[in-house]
DNA sequence: GTCTATAGGCAGATAGAC
DNA sequence: GTCTATCTGCCTATAGAC
């Protein structure tokens, strides 16, 4: 595997862990075992770049997997408690919860970097329209479907928040359980 | 007024609009018109315990705002209704949402400082608290009001989330219309 | 393409006069 | 209780050798 794919996989899990302002550059550069040259001549524009790059990669894991379990449950509602219930055994085994989320980023610098705060207006319409698509299916006019799509959105990323808050998965789990029910009355 | 509650006041509107990292000391001693000798006298713990006092400042305010919210209409319903645009009025007039969210301070320090993200998970509990009493005062049995509160604080958090991102205060007004008909049908 | 060395700035924190 | 001056350390970024 090249150096450049390397930086951007091991870098991809600090930013989620600890953010963006989190994460120093010798950080990074010890975590990947280069060079400050080293990196600078794969990301001329520095960090900035090299987070870009880093949400790119997310977008594609993020997306897969979410759509991966999509396909795997014949309703939005089924999908929608299988996955929180696999955000909650994450949490459960690491204590933190890495992927699905980037409010930490956006709140760091989303106010900031116009580039940045793009890229995570991205993710959370493709997460959004996998919901959508999965919520039409099941038989919901598009609108409603797109403003369903946006509540379970917000609500697991609020879940998600409230998790790392109070160090516990039980609002996740509570989640898991209130959730699906709004979806089935829909 | 004294110094220390103008210097709590003016810190805590710049933490609710540029998060904890955003905000320099060399900023707020220039906001306040004081100098750096003074600010440490009143806080000799420095920035981290200046927002301290800055959080318990908000969680007194957001309090009593969505408790006068809550009071004012019959019920959980109409009341969220009213709070949640009232949001999205701040946001068009402000560009920005400066109350009810401290996912910029959870994400940036919360895993780091234990003091400040017991803060935090102090305020999110208390919003909880405030929407649970009304659902249960609506007639709802105390497990499902709780288990509803927990979903409408974390749909809000993360609608409020979804509005930075997406600089619109679309998402909020779409939640504005959802999230009352999943309290209805509860 | 990778390295070392260093620049230059700003952060938070402290000391001591008044 | 407020001030100015200063310290120390970390940050991102750059220059130039190999």
């Amino acid at each position: 595997m090249d150096t450049k794919s390397r930086i951007i996989d091991i870098s991809t899990a600090l930013f989620q862990q600890k953010g963006y302002i989190g994460v120093g550059l010798n950080e990074i550069l010890k975590a990947c075992e280069i060079s400050k040259g080293s990196l600078y001549h794969h990301f001329p524009n520095g960090k900035e770049e090299l987070l870009i790059a880093c949400l790119q990669s997310m977008n594609d894991v993020i997306t897969t997997d979410i759509q991966d379990i999509f396909n795997r449950y014949p309703t939005a509602r089924e999908a929608t408690q299988a996955m929180i219930e696999k955000l909650t055994a994450d949490f459960e085994r690491d204590g933190t919860i890495t992927g699905y989320t980037f409010s930490s980023i956006v709140s760091e610098i989303g106010a900031l970097s116009e580039p940045i705060r793009l890229a995570c207006a991205s993710l959370y319409l493709n997460m959004q329209g996998i919901y959508a698509d999965k919520l039409m299916a099941d038989g919901l006019p598009k609108g409603a479907a797109d403003s369903t799509a946006l509540m379970m959105t917000a609500a697991i990323e609020g879940g998600i928040m409230l998790c790392l808050t109070q160090k516990s998965s039980g609002p996740l789990q509570t989640l898991s359980q209130v959730l699906p029910n709004t979806l089935k009355e829909s």
